[in-house]
DNA sequence: GGTACGATACCAACTAAACGGTATGGAACA
DNA sequence: TGTTCCATACCGTTTAGTTGGTATCGTACC
């Protein structure tokens, strides 16, 4: 306990940071708005972290922990069929649309925007925590496509890439709107289009028409 | 040609902003950077603009004017049927992939993202010009609608989001993955649904399965 | 048609404040 | 005594924004 309470000043730092910067972005965070928003001093700050860019990496290495768990724990998770575990995974995505902007947007998202020209370890410390939550979406759609459409020409890996390119997307018309509206109709059209890819019997064989 | 002389400055620091801000990131960008790029001194710069936050608010309205050009005169507006434009939109913006990513991705979509929480009027001049371009793709969707799938009960409007939010999410990954190729699959998933969605001539009735 | 004049466009040097980062010191613990 | 942890005060740099001044240009009067 007494080294988990050592600890706690430092992931005071990393939740604020999360926090923070999903709400004003990297470069317009300072490091005294993550030190309030922990409730710690700047001393405490650059004792635990070399600098703001090294607290960016930590942070997004936190964020992919933080979210392999929580994901990992979700109900849907326990559904044995792979499909149903992936439209599952689509309804929790919505299920989870609470509380502010900054509650349910994606650090990494908004991370990489700002660094993917200037920062490149923090480019690949987010491209590499999108990847892996992929990854494991990944692994549904191929099994879900080894059942229901294995003679289907798209790689299991695109459709991946593509649920995460639909979520991304809609953030930032939920940041434009303020609402998580466009979200919630996005996602229906997601999963309209799953349940296509995974019922078409026939239209596997014909990859493109015209 | 006199007075148009006397407003390249102007237009010439709009054109920087455009570049920079989509490398680097809104706050990131100094009011420097873009006299740099755009070869005036800062003293220039504020006579055109009375501050920075002026300038992004310019830039946007500039963007919104530049695009709304730029999609009008493409080829695929010319196409008669509105679901060949829809699909010929799509097309079109995986043909548009070419050079650096700031060269192709949106400066609205970064500019929001960095913006929203902090900057009321910048959002909503990004909201208004995703807003608009997405309006005029509605109306391919309605016209479409209309003729391929006059009982289906998906929103002519959210379509026109999810078509955006794939782009604006694969831009992301494109950013992170310092390549286009995931902009370009999410691009053939997207038309694949769109197909689907103008195919149903009775998916329409059951909108919803399980 | 030249010239005085007001306005607009532009520039270089400066300022005040904010920022990332450091130096120093002390409390707690071993 | 030494090390970890954290706090305060401070430093050098960078930044948005100012200031004061110069060039340029249309206009109008002589």
């Amino acid at each position: 306990m007494a080294s988990q309470s050592r600890q706690e000043p430092k992931t005071k730092l990393l939740s604020a940071a999360l926090h923070v910067v999903r709400a004003k972005g990297y470069a317009a965070t300072t490091v005294e708005d993550i030190c309030n928003e922990a409730g710690v001093t700047k001393g405490s700050f650059f004792h635990h972290f070399k600098s703001k860019d090294e607290l960016a990496l930590a942070a997004a290495a936190h964020w992919g922990a933080l979210t392999e768990g929580f994901f990992a724990a979700a109900p849907y998770r326990k559904l044995p069929d792979p499909l149903k575990r992936l439209l599952g995974y689509v309804a929790f995505r919505g299920e989870i649309l609470q509380g502010e902007l900054p509650d349910y947007t994606c650090l990494l998202g908004t991370l990489v925007q700002e660094t993917y020209a200037t920062h490149p370890d923090i480019r690949a410390a987010c491209d590499r925590g999108m990847s892996a939550h992929i990854a494991e979406l990944t692994r549904d759609v191929e099994a879900a496509k080894k059942l229901y459409a294995p003679k289907a020409t798209w790689s299991a890996e695109s459709v991946g890439y593509f649920i995460q390119a639909v979520l991304q997307g809609s953030f930032i018309f939920a940041k434009a709107k303020q609402s998580p509206d466009v979200v919630h109709e996005s996602l229906a059209h997601l999963r309209r289009y799953l349940e296509a890819l995974f019922v078409q019997s026939r239209n596997s064989k014909g990859k493109e028409n015209s």
